[in-house]
DNA sequence: CGCAAAATTCAAAGCGCTTTGAGTTCGCTA
DNA sequence: TAGCGAACTCAAAGCGCTTTGAATTTTGCG
């Protein structure tokens, strides 16, 4: 059923060089006889033999990552919306995986035993941390790399793409302090992740610029759960002088905070604002929320799906993809923001 | 620095034929010879190619997977937890995987390419549905499979391996009536899930061997989410009649349900008994909730694991799987069960 | 028109493994 | 002791592609 490229060949009166020359955008062929191959691949239906291929050029066509097994990252519901959207554009290349769990002290072994192993072209990293010692390692390791975020303290020169995490929250705290707010809140990600630190920092900015500081105490870091965000949330309420607003590091942590103030009874966009950061979950949209929420944006599949096409184009050396990006994430203006309540 | 098969046969002044024979397991080898093979092989740490093996043999040593993007499926906790069990195992077998996300809608064209691609020699199916169609259709791509679940209505001449949903659940109502519970609710996951399904009928008919109904308002069925959790029980105690007791399909429904409790002022195991089924997510440990959760125990990740060996001792023709497994869940009693309340 | 250079195309040699078909060797039977 | 099957082992032929080095055809110019 299936035609080779021997058959391809013979069907066309050329050599398998050349076809495969053709199909492989080598310069050396005809411009005519290219598109007399192509013709023939569309007709036969004719795609390469990826086994072939790998045993041929020594590459895997395929991407390892290291699937991090600590407790609430495995099942964070963030990981399985990025993979979405790595698996995505690897299928459309005809990529495979190697997913590789493993716990957070045996990354390093796992690291070293995938890229050895000659069964992967590139890895991917993520849930990165402040001098994260990974990203050492994988240089050290001679082969391609991406990372997802960046780390803190590290020398930059390493590939990534990240979101501008110190912007967004910048924007979205200036938005608020413009709004007249004075006691702002932060319940963010775990502490320890470079992604956190660096939206706290951008909050932190954007409230020195008005001659504003941040309460400590209204600070929460903790797993991105709806959970989490409650009880940080019922924290910040009791506290003597609570906050008059809010921002999340996440829809998923929003859920949560919006539940503790709907029992206090507190009206959102009224009498307390709230801005979250959205990943753009297809299972949580913030304009469904029951006070549609004002959020930063940035699709966490459009990251996965992102660096799935740099790290395969790299491999195919095809295209050129920049070496770092930093998105800019959207600050959506929705119904949980308004004034800062008069006392 | 890595040997292959033609170095080691030098070394050892055999025939490739001869080494290779030795290490698949191949009867006509002399067992001293097949020791010392072994032994060299142990020395040289010989591995394998996997893409001449590939080539060679035309199996592509990787096991497929459609992932469902349906809205709440990809980003389900539960999903992370299942890949994390099946990837591990793919690991220690040198298997990859070729992850296909795929709306609902395209799921049996990705099943079709999938299976022809050449790039799978097996797929894994989830989310069972009743009368799922995908069954027949799997069947009809000749390309072995398993699913994860059963379907329900269809005939039972496919391999799976479920958790017997029916007998967790009734064993469940039934160690509630015997604490003297008459009025159980039941929060279940999707309608349309075949679990789901099956849990509600064993809840059902441990309550029909005991006279009792099941109120239909007592019941909800939703994303297994913890937000979902929280509105299911709070509907119930808004009910004229509220339940005493109540099932919950997922830990993560149990958190919402708690908190939902909790904010009732209701003390668990005395005003009011849960039981959840608990998949063993390693975020959301039953015994470490306020009160500690009796539950329904069966682990998703061992589940994922088990079927990762099985489609690939199928694969390699190693070792002997039975066809159908249904595991049954262990009712772990901890202190969120007690006797019904007096009037 | 003739020839070197440029542009194309090709035959053949792998890539590292599995597997077929053909030896060898050895122990026994006749 | 010849003959035969059982037990082992081997050489060689692929698997379907890429790539090297050479051959062939065109093109450009003097």
């Amino acid at each position: 059923m299936a035609v080779n490229l021997k058959q391809l060949a013979e069907l066309l009166g050329l050599s398998q060089t050349t076809v495969s020359r053709a199909l492989n955008g080598y310069p050396e062929v005809n411009a005519e006889t290219r598109q007399r191959v192509l013709q023939a691949v569309r007709e036969t239906g004719y795609r390469p033999n990826r086994a072939a291929q790998r045993l041929a050029t020594g590459r895997a066509f395929s991407i390892g990552m290291v699937m991090p097994i600590a407790p609430g990252i495995d099942s964070d519901v963030h990981f399985g919306e990025f993979l979405a959207g790595l698996a995505e554009e690897a299928v459309k290349h005809d990529f495979h995986f190697v997913l590789n769990p493993s716990a957070p002290e045996d990354e390093e072994v796992t690291f070293r035993r995938l890229a050895a192993s000659g069964n992967v072209d590139a890895l991917f990293l993520a849930y990165m941390r402040a001098n994260d010692p990974r990203i050492a390692m994988l240089k050290s390791l001679s082969i391609p790399f991406v990372v997802h975020g960046r780390s803190i303290g590290e020398s930059r020169d390493y590939p990534f793409l990240d979101i501008d995490n110190t912007t967004a929250f910048y924007d979205a705290a200036r938005l608020l302090i413009q709004l007249g707010h004075q006691r702002i809140a932060l319940i963010n990600g775990p502490e320890y992740l470079a992604f956190s630190i660096r939206r706290k920092k951008g909050m932190l900015r954007a409230l020195a610029e008005h001659g504003l500081a941040l309460d400590e105490a209204l600070v929460q870091h903790s797993l991105m759960t709806d959970e989490h965000g409650y009880r940080s949330m019922q924290r910040f309420l009791q506290h003597e002088q609570p906050p008059t607003a809010v921002l999340c590091s996440s829809t998923v942590l929003a859920l949560g905070a919006v539940r503790a103030l709907n029992q206090a009874g507190l009206k959102i966009g009224e009498d307390i604002s709230l801005i979250a950061h959205d990943d753009v979950l297809p299972m949580l949209k913030p304009e469904n929320f029951s006070v549609p929420l004002t959020t930063t944006r940035s699709s966490l599949r459009a990251a996965g799906a992102r660096i799935a096409t740099r790290l395969i184009g790299g491999i195919l050396k095809r295209g050129d993809y920049p070496d770092q990006e930093l998105w800019r994430a959207e600050l959506i203006v929705r119904a949980s923001t308004g004034p800062a309540p008069q006392k």
